[in-house]
DNA sequence: AGCACGCCGACT
DNA sequence: GTCGGCGTGCTC
């Protein structure tokens, strides 16, 4: 029999199957989306068995060294899957099986220099010292040179030896049970020697408690050791055997079980029609529109419960950063051990043992970030992606693509439906529910009827015309003393991006900048230290202007610690928290940070996007923006709707349970449609407007893009290739398509490396992937060298940086 | 991705 | 002559 096996080496070359033989001791073991050791050249590496044959026309065919795994870890639908996401994103198949699994299961390679005869001539026996091998690290460090290597290997001295190391661990434990004999146990006690009593003990335990018990529980309750266990085990009274325990990142966590609340009438509404779909096994696609505090995650969740009754399983997707604790507590709260979570948090070892809670199935429910829609389960009811219009969802590096796209693609083939969730839809989702290709639902109302909290435009320049210079207009400060004093929570929102905090000279203007990319450092207080966000280059913050030596060299900006300071300059008696990427970078800080709010220890929350999504505190009444429109002057046509989305969220903080809430928004542009419309919470008109602009200017949804960036080290080469792309594209693609560029990258320069992109918006190019494709293999060799070419398609792209 | 093979210039 | 630089092509 030989295996077809995808080999780890992702390049155009190898992104096909190899045929290897297979071994007569793995044949009744090996399985298709197992994981293969198999000879590769002169070494060792990991593959993926995706098919089986009878024969095979390779002359030369070696034998696969070794099977991983016991049960697969890639089910048929996923290697099915892995193939249509290799052809749509232009990407190796090998590629796109590893994005499907934990970071764990993937190999590490190692080479090792072995000794394999005992005497070795003086010069290497002072190097080895006495030891077999050597690692591959320790030979380069030596001062012999492959030549040496490769003459002692012939002369039968050493050998050169490839390791593949798997990184998975699984945690054992010793279990211990009854011998398998039936024999009574009360019998056995009576041939127990009477001087033994902790013998007599062990076997006393199983009377009572018959069924299998970890060892350490066993010796522990016992009070005893392995000193009196062992001569049982020995007679076969007990006996043992290892078995794998999943770590648990919940361990210790208590949830309380909740049970599902009636519905509103549009809740329930809404459910009847995801269930009939499920029912039906119908890959329908539900766009469900429900207000920020509408209850959507309570459809979700009743909608899960219909799932598991049939015996089916269901993949709920939340952006990262709306996967907090109160999340989990939900789900948890109402499914218990039916579910895994996958998030970023969590270490490897602990993402590994959620996944194999899935591949085990001991679980029917995941609930995760962007890859959990890859989640092995075999008999999907539901696929539910909460907050659809997050721009999380689109993976922007190697394997391109956008988990919207996968759950579609998935749900077709297992026949569920799949539900896009929020109250702020992507426009490409509402256009497609307006045209019928998906059903939209709607949840107009509040879930405690409460109107959405009134909403406040502040014009910043009418405030610094009135000599308000702070960051703090008159009325957000007012708001927040009258907080402070009826002892009601508020929570302040900085966006953080147009807002990072650079170095400027006072007197020439001179602004530092990163050495290899085009943008400017920020300055990082802690460490006194600035920093380039693209290629993290860092450096001391300079005492004087490097341009013309001036003292008056100062930060500029505004950085959520900078404004704690001010705000407890303002408002002295103020507790505040702040939750940035600086506070809660430790594990579980998030978590503690909002405990801390959520019992009353402080009367602020400030902080960046995290606190956008998900927080429902009752005593929350005011919400202020600090910088409406920071969003709104990037280089992005989703600019518009990027800001509505955030401005909906952010004030769906307030007043979610009785007491009513209260918004204050403060922008240089409240005439701003976005601005405007989400401050009165009206998505339709929003939609209309931002739908004009797009169809004006060609975009999505009325149009495709495709962006190819192409980066080169020097700035010539890089616009010469993209212009020679752009004109091949506009050649061979039809006639409505547009071809735009080359233009220079947003970001132009990125790690000394010139960014040029050209753009295509179409309406239907069939051929498109076959022309990117020929693109790609004409320049392949041009990219192989380290700091040649570089080019990155991305189909549907998100971020145009 | 590694690694062998092979071709070329710079040295003992 | 040989050593070692790197361009080219292959891995079942």
């Amino acid at each position: 029999m030989i295996a077809k096996v995808i080999v780890d080496v992702p390049t155009n070359q190898t992104n096909r199957p190899f045929d290897y033989l297979i071994p007569e001791e793995f044949t009744h073991v090996i399985d298709i989306g197992m994981r293969v050791i198999v000879p590769f050249g002169p070494r060792k590496i990991l593959g993926y068995v995706v098919g089986f044959e009878e024969r095979t026309d390779v002359e030369k065919v070696k034998s696969l060294e070794e099977v991983l795994d016991v049960t697969p870890v890639l089910t048929p639908e996923l290697l099915r899957l892995g193939k249509w996401l290799a052809s749509r994103t232009l990407s190796f198949y090998i590629s796109c099986l590893q994005v499907m699994l934990p970071q764990v299961l993937k190999a590490k390679y190692k080479k090792e220099i072995w000794r394999i005869e005992e005497h070795l001539p003086e010069e290497l026996e002072n190097l080895f010292q006495g030891s077999d091998v050597l690692t591959s690290e320790e030979w380069e460090a030596s001062s012999f040179k492959y030549h040496h290597l490769k003459k002692w290997v012939d002369d039968g001295y050493l050998d050169v030896r490839y390791e593949v190391k798997s990184k998975e661990t699984k945690r054992k434990i010793t279990v211990i049970e009854p011998g398998a004999e039936p024999v009574r146990l009360e019998e056995l006690i009576a041939e127990i020697p009477a001087q033994a009593k902790k013998q007599r003990a062990l076997i006393d335990f199983f009377v009572d408690y018959p069924d299998p018990i970890p060892k350490k529980d066993l010796l522990n309750f016992v009070k005893t050791t392995d000193a009196s266990l062992n001569p049982l085990l020995k007679k076969g009274y007990l006996q043992s055997y290892s078995q794998e325990i999943l770590r648990d990142p919940y361990e210790g966590h208590t949830f309380t079980s909740t049970s599902p609340p009636p519905l509103t009438r549009y809740q329930q509404q809404a459910m009847d029609e995801i269930v009939d779909s499920v029912k039906n096994e119908k890959p329908d696609v539900y766009l469900l529109h429900g207000v920020t505090g509408s209850g959507k995650t309570e459809v979700y969740m009743q909608s899960i419960q219909e799932v598991l009754a049939r015996g089916e399983e269901a993949i709920m997707l939340v952006p990262e950063i709306a996967l907090t604790p109160q999340m989990v507590e939900r789900f948890k709260g109402r499914f218990g051990s039916k579910v895994a979570v996958l998030h970023s948090a969590l270490s490897a070892g602990e993402k590994y043992d959620e996944w194999r809670k899935i591949q085990r199935r001991d679980v029917q429910v995941v609930v995760g970030a962007r890859s959990a829609i890859f989640a092995p389960f075999r008999n999907l009811g539901l696929i539910i992606i909460d907050e659809e219009h997050e721009t999380s969802y689109k993976q922007e590096d190697r394997t391109r693509y956008h988990a919207r796209d996968v759950a579609l693609k998935r749900a077709s083939e297992h026949g569920c439906p799949v539900v896009l969730g929020s109250a702020t839809p992507s426009l490409e989702s509402f256009a497609r529910a307006q045209k019928g290709n998906y059903r939209l639902l709607e949840l107009p109302e509040r879930m405690n009827e409460q109107a959405m909290p009134t909403v406040e435009l502040v014009d910043m320049r009418d405030e610094l015309h009135e000599g308000n210079r702070s960051m703090f207009s008159q009325s957000l400060k007012a708001k927040l003393e009258e907080r402070l004093q009826k002892g009601e929570q508020s929570v302040l929102f900085l966006n953080r991006r147009g807002y990072s905090t650079f170095v400027m000279c006072r007197d020439c203007g001179h602004v530092v900048e990163c050495p290899y990319c085009d943008i400017s450092m920020t300055y990082h207080r802690n460490q006194e230290r600035l920093k380039c966000h693209y290629c993290s280059f860092e450096k001391p913050m300079p005492s004087k202007c490097p341009e013309c030596e001036s003292k008056t060299i100062r930060y500029f900006g505004t950085g959520t610690q900078k404004v704690e300071e001010h705000l407890q300059q303002l408002i002295p008696e103020a507790r505040i928290i702040r939750m940035d990427v600086d506070t809660t970078r430790r594990k579980g800080a998030h978590e503690k940070l909002l405990t801390k709010f959520g019992n009353n220890e402080a009367d602020i929350l400030l902080g960046t996007q995290m606190i956008a999504k998900g927080l429902d505190f009752g005593n929350v009444t005011l919400v202020g923006v600090l910088a409406a429109d920071s969003l709104l002057n990037l280089p992005d046509f989703r600019a518009s709707e990027k800001t509505f989305q955030l401005l909906t969220q952010v004030s769906g903080r307030a007043g979610r349970h009785e007491k009513e809430g209260e918004v204050v928004v403060q922008t240089y542009t409240p005439d701003h449609y976005s601005i405007q419309l989400a401050s009165t919470y009206d998505f339709n008109r929003f939609y209309e407007e931002e739908m004009k602009y797009r169809k004006m200017f060609h975009y999505p949804p009325f149009y495709y893009l495709t962006l190819l960036t192409v980066s080169h080290p020097n700035t010539f080469q890089a616009q010469e290739v993209t212009r020679k792309i752009a004109q091949y594209l506009k050649q061979n693609l039809s006639e409505t398509a547009e071809v735009l560029g080359p233009t220079p990258s947003p970001l132009e320069r990125i790690n000394n490396r010139y960014r040029y992109q050209t753009m295509v918006k179409y309406k239907s190019e069939p051929d498109q992937q076959k022309y990117v494709q020929r693109i790609m293999n004409y320049y392949e060799s041009e990219m192989k060298e380290q700091n040649g070419l570089q080019i990155i398609v991305d189909f549907q792209p998100y971020q145009l940086m």
